[in-house]
RNA sequence: GGGGAGUUACCCAAGCGGUCAACGGGGUCAGACUGUAAAUCUGAUGGCUUUGCCUUCGCAGGUUCGAAUCCUGCACUCCCCA
């Protein structure tokens, strides 16, 4: 991908991840030098981040992309105090261990996703990775009131929807949440001295704390400092993108596996899919478009989906994640289950529940299929693994068996020790015998 | 304190002496269809060693050949009058 360094803004725009921003014309002249250092903050809320966050992973790609240095900043000092923004309730203080586990685990993620090549194969080049905790740790609390606070005034943080909407709710906010801007602005000033980085870009729920930094900066520094807020992301349903049944969807493979990381860019609904290729992938615009016409002209083939959870799953688990969540699919959505390894069948059917049971239930008559159902956790009872089995939801290693009296012998493992039960369309478990 | 109504399977809700494991709806599960979607349609929905057996209709007793259905006591919920 080549995007002329003076057109970062443009390309945001092109690409609909433009909320709202300082005045247009002096961020583009800004952004005209390569080499400039664009920031975006992350909370170390958890030790992974999660698919809410890769707008902003990939508006920093795309920032190194144009030519620029991203600066990914995570808070182990705003982690300390839970931003209220967009937030409905009080935050939970994280103890310092945890804390220091999920800037650890955050900044790793966020170096791996940078570090991924672009789609025109341009390394993403110099990426810095800062902790507020850094700089504030040593700053005192009476420095920091005399500081920074003495030239924020009440009425424009009062005024700010982030704190307006939590007063307005019956749990109020803390003094702790409510001074989490000023760290915020602190933050961005002191990047502006320290690595003259003067571009902070961030969910539209940060437009408060940005421009309370832009303020500050102007008050301190007499310096010029912008803004950039791309719209979050969220699903025509109403609900929120990156959720699941199942909970967040996670750029860890560990919480969220490659396959079910792809699964759910290839669940999509049509008009979210289209969304997401614009603002979350570094396709070209143009073949962008001609994937929104094959989803009006040919919606079956869903091909947006496809190209999407492709391009994602590569850019997130890496590629080797994205061959095992093909070959997990293929399983899943495919034929029957012929001679795998026992190693290839745990990897696959990595996220399905599994059960241990005697190598030798399966001698003599074999287990009961409707036994091995209930234990599993595919069915309840026997008595609801029966009425499964024979309304023909019962397979065994995909195929489907629909005697309810049916029992397993040596002859049904798929691995030497394993075999896959399932249950309707989708409901799968591991039986494996020992 | 007095009077009345109620308590049924995951939820709502019929049933008012045998044909009741218990109508119907929702949910859930499975099947068909389909784009790994939505909608729709079909079936299932207490358990088990399943042509049968066992345990369920607030709890405990009782009447009866036989009770979710009748009687007594207890617990809880709701409504009305004080």
């Amino acid at each position: 991908m080549s995007i002329p360094s003076t057109d970062l803004l443009t390309d945001f725009e092109a690409r609909g991840l433009v909320q709202q921003s300082t005045d247009p014309v002096a961020l583009r002249s800004w952004l005209a030098t390569p080499g400039r250092r664009v920031y975006a903050g992350f909370d170390p809320t958890a030790d992974s981040l999660h698919v809410g966050h890769l707008v902003a992973l990939v508006l920093l790609r795309r920032v190194a992309a144009a030519g620029h240095e991203p600066v990914a900043l995570v808070g182990g000092a705003t982690g300390m105090i839970g931003d209220p923004s967009g937030r409905s309730e009080e935050r939970n203080l994280l103890s310092p261990e945890e804390l220091a586990a999920n800037i650890a685990g955050v900044g790793r993620q966020i170096r791996a996703v940078l570090s991924v090549p672009t789609a025109a194969g341009r390394p993403a080049g110099t990426v810095h990775v800062v902790d507020n905790a850094d700089w504030m740790r040593g700053v005192g609390y009476l420095a920091f009131l005399r500081d920074v606070g003495k030239h924020v005034p009440l009425s424009q943080m009062l005024a700010k929807d982030s704190v307006k909407s939590r007063l307005e709710r019956d749990g109020g906010l803390s003094y702790t949440e409510f001074s989490y801007m000023l760290l915020q602005a602190w933050d961005f000033v002191h990047l502006s001295d320290a690595l003259d980085c003067r571009v902070q870009i961030g969910g539209s729920d940060q437009w408060g704390n940005i421009t309370a930094g832009i303020e500050l900066g102007r008050r301190l520094r007499a310096r010029e400092l912008h803004g950039i807020t791309c719209p979050l992301l969220t699903k025509s349903d109403g609900t929120k993108m990156g959720k699941t049944a199942a909970g967040a969807v996670w750029l860890d493979p560990r919480r969220t596996s490659p396959y079910r990381f792809y699964q759910y860019w290839i669940n999509l609904d049509d008009a979210d899919a289209g969304r997401c290729l614009q603002r979350l992938t570094e396709l070209p615009l143009d073949e962008i478009h001609s994937l929104d016409e094959s989803r009006t002209t040919n919606p079956a083939a869903r091909e947006t989906q496809k190209r999407l959870a492709a391009e994602l799953t590569r850019l997130v688990p890496g590629e080797a994640g994205l061959a095992a969540a093909r070959q997990a699919t293929d399983i899943f959505f495919g034929a029957e289950i012929a001679s795998l390894d026992d190693e290839t069948l745990g990897e696959i059917f990595a996220d399905v529940p599994s059960r241990e049971f005697p190598r030798a239930s399966l001698d003599g008559d074999g287990l009961p299929l409707v036994e091995a159902f209930e234990a599993t956790g595919l069915a309840q009872s026997r008595a609801a693994a029966r009425r499964t089995i024979e309304q023909g939801g019962g397979y065994v290693n995909n195929r489907r068996v629909s005697e309810a009296g049916y029992r397993l012998t040596p002859r049904d493992l798929a691995g030497t020790a394993t075999l896959v039960l399932r249950s309707g369309r989708k409901s799968y478990a591991l039986a494996r015998f020992s």
